[in-house]
DNA sequence: CAAATAGTGTCTGTAAGACACTATCCC
DNA sequence: GGGATAGTGTCTTACAGACACTATTTG
């Protein structure tokens, strides 16, 4: 990018102005995931949420879709995301991050509209408080149904995300409270990772990336667990 | 995103439709990485091509900055990143690849400009045919000199994604002729991690990831290598 | 022969996978 | 005690790191 001295008007080699030229709408278009539970509320797998569209007529097939929005002026990516996300959940997702810039100019046939795909996750708990909407759904990513434009890439891409970032570290999206188990870390690690993991190998693993918390777990049947949380209060 | 039938124009609820919001400009700022030779003309570390801004007037010091230009409309970002090459280099990179997207909205004083960072690697023979141009430069990674906007930010990021790259395969970018020793891409991969390998360890790493190729290296002293290549001709 | 580079044998330490065992709770 | 869950001991395998050795060329 060549640029000026401030406050001056840039104009290219044919004279125009930076105003000239066509400009790209910007539309934002996140993946909020979170864990579903199985009979017992304890986490299976990574769903994601999804939005009713205002769909006209006939277009049913495809009534539901990814929360986005446009880019408003003066606005970061991220605020945006944030923007779209309150008018569904109480509660915000703690860092929303970019995925990847999705540019092909026919993709949406209102217009040129670049979308940049993020990743937001939220505990089950906090979307608790919109399952009953009727405008909300959350769904296993493993079969979202039939989405629009790219999302079901969005998806991918925030899945492969996620799971790269709960193979290095425990639990670093907080899908946990504070103080947890092993054995409650071990359960959401495996849906993150849709696979199960070998209860010995995982916990040699989590030990020295955890710091021991005072007091065990009560309630259940068998021996108490040890009570864990992460480093630095992160 | 809500979308609609196609061919009908889109309203929000305010009635507005997607051309009467504020829309910001599009740029493209590309990393472009090679590798500097040491006085033998061995690979030595990685540089980064930089290329000389119509600077006005007193702001001398900021004359040297990334490729990058406005994305055209109809136009995909990569192909946007290659017109901004094409200018500068005789042989234009082989995959833009998208880092992230700049978003602060106050990032350039020209006005409401969004820039998608892009990395691309060119071999050295390649940036041969530019190293003289008056208006073009390539510079070390580790010390780039001051640069403007978010560009020293993006080479950290380019830098970061190619030696995550060349740690899981053996010369990806295809810094190398289609033909190696293992001494060579070693060579190679110690430029781009920054520091030595291991000679031994790098070897058994790396075999079962190359196919034996015919001939062996002639030239120097010393026992001749025997040559490799890529495997499946990537 | 010496010098130089290519390539291998082998030991050690670390860590994952796997299995079986011990420990401590509730009933 | 029985059932259930938490946590550990230990064997095997694999592999990175390290060092020293052998192999094959040029001069």
């Amino acid at each position: 990018m060549a640029a000026m001295s401030p406050h001056q008007v840039f104009r290219d080699a044919s004279g125009r102005s930076l105003a000239d030229y066509p400009r790209p709408s910007i539309a934002v278009d996140t993946a909020v995931l979170t864990l579903l539970p199985d009979d017992e509320g304890r986490p299976l797998e990574i769903g994601v949420l999804l939005v009713r569209r205002p769909t006209s007529d006939a277009t049913a097939r495809l009534a539901w879709a990814l929360p986005g929005t446009f880019l408003h002026e003066g606005e970061t990516l991220a605020r945006a995301v944030r923007r779209s996300l309150e008018a569904k959940a109480a509660v915000t997702g703690r860092a929303p991050q970019q995925l990847r810039v999705f540019d092909d100019p026919a993709r949406d046939n209102r217009g040129w509209v670049l979308s940049v795909a993020h990743l937001d996750v939220m505990a089950p708990a906090d979307l608790e408080s919109l399952r009953d909407v009727d405008a909300t759904r959350v769904v296993p990513v493993q079969s979202p149904g039939r989405l629009p434009y790219d999302h079901s890439a969005i998806i991918e891409l925030a899945v492969e995300r996620i799971r790269g970032e709960y193979e290095e570290r425990p639990d670093p999206r907080h899908l946990l409270p504070r103080r947890f188990t092993i054995a409650d870390l071990r359960a959401v690690h495996e849906a993150v990772a849709g696979r199960p993991l070998q209860k010995d190998t995982f916990r040699r693993a989590m030990l020295d990336k955890l710091v021991e918390a005072s007091g065990v777990a009560s309630g259940r049947v068998g021996r108490p667990a040890q009570l864990y949380s992460r480093r630095n209060g992160t």
